[in-house]
DNA sequence: ATTTGACTTAGATCTCACTCTAATGTGTAT
DNA sequence: ATACACATTAGAGTGAGATCTAAGTCAAAT
């Protein structure tokens, strides 16, 4: 299910609401390339569709996982070259799979580092 | 326990190696007051104390889960207040270890959309 | 017809967190 | 005594990512 039965589409203020992404970053991003689909009317206004926003959401979720932008217009290029690659896309988002887990390990790791700290305050203060 | 039975102490360079960060950020965080009790010797030498590696680990955990230098400088501030700021200081780690809570919350929740995107892949694959 | 408001661009500016430079000082080894 | 390694400072420079400015276009509403 790739295609959408009904051609309703946003312009880039919308989208900055639906999405909580400013205008702003929208139009850096577009400028960078990670927008590479989005269409224009003859005025030359952006024209997000459903799809766009779903690739949105893509890119945010390997945004906020630590993925630069840099690697991103990778993977964006690499989306856009086709099954050729699909492979590399594939092998490419295992790769940040592997970088999620072994984040959130470091993060519960430092949760239990702040609890320690909490305890040892709480401690201290009973001494007084 | 918060104090210890040998003086040793280290050296800047020392210190960068052991706790992977450059003797530049060190300075850098020195100068914006996140080490505020790093003794300096008739020369003017940096010396790291054992106490000073154990502060520095809990600036690393609090940075890498998200708190601005800012945010840490408050923290640093009240921690060399004294006693009078223990409640403030704990509110302040509580707070933390729930941002940190909901940024873990928040990963798990990117690694499942990854997951599902490298199915769709899969079996976009598995038409040609 | 003109105002309003949302859009367009290129490119300047900002923030954060470093990272480096230049000039200088000190202690140890040869 | 001279070289070397490592330290010091103030302040300049960097990179990523985002945000803003200025000047302009366009369409709908008054």
């Amino acid at each position: 299910m790739t295609k959408y039965n009904h051609d309703e589409t946003f312009t880039i203020g919308t989208v900055a609401e639906l999405k909580s992404i400013s205008a702003y970053t929208l139009r850096y991003y577009d400028k960078k390339g990670l927008l590479p689909k989005v269409f224009r009317d003859k005025n030359g206004i952006r024209q997000f569709t459903e799809e766009d926003l779903q690739w949105l959401d893509m890119i945010k979720c390997l945004k906020n996982t630590g993925m630069s932008l840099e690697q991103l217009k990778v993977f964006v290029d690499a989306t856009y070259q086709g099954p050729q690659t699909l492979a590399a896309r594939i092998a490419l988002l295992k790769k940040q799979t592997e970088k999620i887990n072994t984040h959130i390990a470091q993060q519960q790791s430092y949760l239990k580092q702040v609890n320690r700290k909490i305890k040892t305050l709480n401690d201290e203060d009973s001494l007084f």
